[in-house]
DNA sequence: TCATGGTCCGAAAAGGTTTTCCTCAACGTA
DNA sequence: TACGTTGAGGAAAACCTTTTCGGACCATGA
């Protein structure tokens, strides 16, 4: 069993020649007629635009492009499509544009930078109308070049280039969210384990923590920030360790949704309760994780769709007239589940 | 703080014509030389390419479309880009097309048959050479019709219509391969917990187990399978209800890893541990699940990676010639970790 | 009858590339 | 010298659409 793709009796799709010829009409008024341009008669836009279903006439985007100054392409570059922030920015943006409007190419350099030169070559080749560039980790990666003739939007990871713009999550916010929160659930005795140092991200959420502990005068439970790795071993080991050291602690602070169910798993061994004895509030508000835990994790989201959606915005603006340039820091949200409940 | 985009003099890109005339030959010569196509002498191919390189000179890919029969981009039509099967079948095209030379414009549908309509409109319309349909889950969905004038491939959801390529992963093999494990580790009493009893999935994945079990002459322990939903809490419940019935069990195959995180959970709770009284496979190796559980669990992997790498080949091969129809299953893999440790 | 104005439509160019076919020059051979 | 051959390079068409500009036609008013 074997078929051909099904064509058009001429082996080809159907021409706005063709769809001219059959309502009887020049090439100029049929797409005057179906682009809904003045200077023709009722009568003729019918007639046209009945020949065109007629053929399932699909204007040619690659023509259009040519001749217009816009091809309705933006290139998406990710370095870590398998890493799950890309997806959800990739979502928001997919969103922003519209169905039909714009059309998002992607390529995924897999950390290469030989690669993703060879792929930035292509979109631009492709005349892709702008370019959206997100990076595996929160952190100042290389720019992708300043001279490109097309505005460009880092989303996620900032450039390290001032000049260019970035989107990225506001973690310093998103710590004191989480913070806040314990705090206001009535936690006292809040302890943070996060992932690893060298990340920004950790940092910024530890800076957060820990500012909006001072402004309700407290103290970090644990004595200093439990950093590791963004693993839910790590999460095990650690509560391991802040249990040896004390046990006066009623609430965490986990840097990532993996890290929390970690946390959790060890404080049920150690005996203690979630959240009656210790809240838990994790970070990234991965649904599988924090819907799958037991009880159902709290969680700050990084709201990266409306990254993705801003990302698209501002892009759609470049078009027009000029990108701003600098670093947009976007809020984080609370996702207050069972295992912060009052 | 605002930048324009860096532009070449003339407000626009460098064109063929443009590298012609500073190398001081025709157009026809530049492209002939820059192609490497014959009919040139070395003397004028360096001279054209180093005006190209003077210029930066990137060939206008819609121009190239426009003209030849292909323009290399494919589309890719998912269903279900935050579920995590949709993620690893694009990279395997990705891979398998190679950098630079075919690009993938990726649309999600969400789902939604309107919006899936607009977007296939939209992908003809920029000529796309070829469609990679993946539904949302492993299930025949509807095809996206016969009369398309590119061909088209299904990946992990076949299309309804048998006159459409699909590509499968053959579930059935994979629950004979996760009992089969299962046994070579002397497991005798094995249980088997799965998801919704509606996907085709969890029914062939059960065939399976039950086929395998029945060659080395072993009944399904608990009875029957232990039909649910594809989460981690069914996992728990489910394990609770087969340990009520019998504790004679020295095995587990879950139908996913979630299941499986689960199902280990709730038998560390029953005072059994993993693997030395009861060894537990999950299905996906959805490498943040499995690698996070503790012990490391033991999967069966469905190869996406490959169906999609195996569905730009049966792409590219359709492009010359006939594309062949029918649905194919592609085997599954066992990946082995500590869950499963004799 | 002529001028004027308005409405509708069509010819043609532009956008950038590739390929076919043609021209032209150089060179070798009879 | 005349002719054939070979090799390099160029003109132009084709791919398909949009837009500008001008032409044709009709009606109306002077």
């Amino acid at each position: 069993m074997a078929r051909r793709p099904a064509q058009r009796a001429n082996g080809r799709a159907a021409t706005l020649e063709d769809v001219a010829r059959l309502a009887g009409v020049s090439i100029a008024t049929a797409s005057k007629a179906l682009n809904g341009r003045t200077h023709v008669s009722e009568a003729t836009r019918t007639v046209v635009h009945e020949a065109a279903e007629r053929l399932s006439y699909s204007p040619n985007a690659l023509a259009q492009g040519l001749r217009a100054v816009r091809t309705g392409i933006v290139g998406l570059l990710t370095s870590d499509l398998e890493g799950r922030f890309s997806i959800p920015i990739l979502m928001g943006a997919e969103d922003a544009f519209g169905v039909g409007r714009t059309s998002v190419l992607l390529c995924d350099a897999r950390g290469d930078a030989i690669r993703e030169a060879r792929h930035l070559e292509t979109l631009l080749s492709r005349r892709v109308d702008g370019l959206i560039v997100v990076g595996a980790r929160p952190d100042p990666r290389p720019s992708i070049g300043r001279e490109l003739p097309v505005p460009v939007v880092y989303a996620y990871a900032p450039s390290q280039d001032p000049e260019d713009l970035s989107l990225v999550s506001d973690n310093v916010s998103g710590g004191k969210l989480a913070v806040r929160h314990l705090v206001e659930v009535g936690r006292r005795r809040i302890a943070h384990i996060s992932g690893d140092p060298g990340y920004g991200a950790a940092q910024d959420r530890a800076a957060g923590a820990l500012a909006e502990l001072a402004e309700h005068g407290l103290e970090l439970a644990g004595g200093r920030v439990y950093f590791g790795s963004w693993s839910e071993s790590w999460g095990r080991s650690a509560t391991r360790m802040l249990l040896a050291q004390t046990r006066e602690i009623d609430a965490v602070f986990a840097g990532s949704d993996q890290i929390a169910r970690g946390v959790i798993d060890t404080l049920h061994e150690a005996g203690l309760e979630v959240p009656r004895d210790v809240a838990v509030i994790g970070f990234d508000n991965w649904e599988i994780f924090s819907n799958g835990s037991r009880p159902p994790l709290s969680s700050v989201d990084m709201n990266l769709e409306t990254l993705g959606r801003v990302a698209a915005q501002r892009l759609s603006a470049a078009l027009g007239g000029e990108l701003a340039s600098g670093v947009e820091s976007l809020p984080c949200r609370l996702v207050p589940r069972e295992s912060t409940a009052a």
